[in-house]
DNA sequence: AATGGCGGTGAATCCAGGG
DNA sequence: GCCCTGGATTCACCGCCAT
């Protein structure tokens, strides 16, 4: 693993390969370079690369200030690498650096690109247009995310992932085998879980986090292990604090690193080359072990177990409620709530499984709808 | 509910609104119209629908449909076609009928739209270059995808759906109280998870699919119910064998679908046909504490739940302020101000509940004044 | 030493209605 | 249009500190 080298500027190449450049040279490995990051890969060798990681602006167009119910303040993304005038200024500044990653990637590589809704869709047709070939799209589902404070949207909770090859027919590394060991034996799916970035993983700096919107390493691990192999050489034009090289470093692989901001650049240095290789209680946790997934109640009748209007009773017949359209229940009496809710205010205690007290009829029997919830996780669990 | 009615072709006016047609009549609910979808959208008024459900083709290199951009179907799909041509021919289309879906739909109606990777993007960035507003994307995790049989991907074990509205500022339906109650009282996030359509709900003919992507009811449920209100008018553009309209009818909204194949029309016609709607009391969701009698604080005062005098602290008793005859409220520092407005100057915050904010002691504990609120409600409530 | 309460916070396109 | 005001609105995780 080479030293971290921190240069200023690109190259003095840089400005000739705006005409024809032989591909004859090789790019610094394990290096950050920086400097702007289409400047910065032109001076790159066509073909040098196995990977193109790229984390680009999200372009959130934000409004005003965001406030939480408790009125602490919501803490942004303003910083004005993040501003568009228009989405063809977006647009434009997504062609450049993309085809820059089409050159420079080998014949055999991959492109990866993580977005939101903000901005996926935009860089989606960008990677279709410039001949790319989309291989899967990957949810990030958010362990933890950012809850919609005022109640206005669906809790936004995932980040999207395009993989892509050069083209239909480019040939691509993919380790299913490392995959499926990493799921328990079963195929790896494009929806992926995993915690926010936090905790001893964030970088900080005087209590203050240093870069916005750095991702989480396992994020990396994962899409490192899977789609390179060892030695392989991965760049990030958008390196930030070096997610990227630090995962790269620890799994054996190169890394190139593309960064404008001195700040991110020197938090990056430091933090890679304090990276060590995985021990294997870190491994673990990488692993991500899947959980018993939650079920409310509300799914039971979207998917039609158990139908609004359907009538459900405690185990004794003493209290009687109605299915309603949304999962909620409505006695006779005109209280209504959520299963537990209804169950803990007619049996007037302070808490009440819901699962365990309402009970269905069938076949002639009284079955508590807990039942229905297994039958569902059964059904849908492989 | 009205009758079913399969028209062979739009109406006559179709061909005369290309000049300019006053959006003066209504457009037919409950009601198939066998005809080309963009054509068919022509026939209908402006602004006359609440909500667009559109499942679009997914595009055409996997060997499929190719449209031309007046969404008639070019025959000879040859693997020699180019693909900026294939990518160029798609977006013609998909922009041609969502321009009509923004004319056809009422300025608070929303746009829903569900896609795989292979269209997904470049129908989002159509979405925001004819003025929608991304509101949110959603992810459908399949419970039971099916699997990558080469081992050369992973599953691809997810859809994803754009909801936006018609402009930045427009106003939308989200009723997030109905959401937050079917995901067991917590926000409903982005990412939703259902099985696929099998089973006693895919329609089958001869033991043959009918449609080779019908959509579970499920995903059309939810949709429904979080983003229209009963009565609403949703038109599904690409209607197929009707999951739209069931989903529609049983739930109390209007419908109008969109169909070119004699086939899934019968099929859809039939299916709708046997659909129940729910009754009243089942359809009934929590409702937003929004939608509850506006109860002034002074009129708490008014009729004696608090007298005047009366302390309220916040609930670690680090504000004070005692209740005056009129309602609002003074602190000990001489701030006065509504129980909201004084609450934000306490706690320096733009704005506070002061409903939740305010506490009084009650048998020696705090509750918030909220609670009285309740009381007051649920006694004058007939 | 465990445990539990409390506070802080994260890529967020985050209000509605009346005068 | 603008301004003002009423009042609706949060989840999981991490770390500190008191018990």
């Amino acid at each position: 693993m080479g030293a971290i080298q921190t240069i200023a500027r690109p190259r003095a190449r840089a400005k000739a390969s705006e005409t024809l450049v032989p591909a004859t040279d090789v790019a610094p490995l394990d290096t950050i370079l920086m400097a702007d990051c289409i400047a910065a890969m032109r001076s790159l060798p066509a073909k040098s690369v196995d990977m193109v990681f790229a984390d680009p602006p999200y372009n959130l167009q934000l409004g005003g200030e965001l406030f939480r119910p408790d009125g602490s303040h919501v803490d942004a993304v303003t910083d004005d690498w993040d501003k568009f005038d228009t989405f063809a200024a977006y647009d434009a500044f997504t062609r450049a650096w993309m085809a820059e990653a089409h050159r420079v990637l080998k014949d055999h590589g991959t492109l990866w690109v993580i977005g939101s809704y903000h901005n996926i869709f935009r860089v989606g047709t960008a990677v279709q247009d410039l001949g790319f070939w989309i291989l899967n799209d990957i949810v990030w589902r958010k362990a933890n995310p950012m809850p919609n404070f005022r109640g206005t949207r669906f809790t936004n909770a995932h980040e999207t992932l395009i993989w892509a090859s050069k083209g239909e027919k480019a040939k691509y590394t993919f380790n299913y085998r490392a995959m499926k060991t990493l799921n328990d034996e079963l195929q790896m799916r494009s929806d992926w879980e995993f915690p926010i970035c936090g905790g001893q993983e964030r970088l900080k700096k005087a209590g203050q986090k240093v870069h916005p919107t750095q991702k989480p390493e396992a994020l990396l691990y994962r899409i490192l292990l899977a789609c390179t192999k060892p030695g392989d050489v991965v760049l990030d034009p958008f390196f930030g604090t070096g997610t990227t090289g630090a995962v790269a470093k620890r799994l054996k692989r190169h890394w190139i690193g593309i960064e404008r901001e001195p700040g991110y650049c020197a938090a990056a240095a430091e933090r890679i080359e304090a990276a060590l290789p995985l021990d294997e209680s870190a491994l673990a946790t990488m692993m991500s072990p899947r959980q018993q997934p939650k079920v409310p109640f509300g799914k039971l009748v979207e998917i039609g177990y158990l139908a609004p209007g359907a009538v459900l009773v405690d185990d004794k017949r003493r209290f009687r409620a109605v299915v309603r359209a949304d999962g909620s229940l409505a006695s006779p009496c005109g209280l209504t709530g959520s299963i537990h809710k209804l169950g803990s205010l007619l049996r007037q205690s302070p808490a009440c499984n819901g699962w365990t007290f309402w009970h269905h009829e069938e076949q002639g029997a009284l079955k508590p709808i807990d039942t229905l919830r297994q039958t569902y996780i059964l059904a849908t669990q492989p």
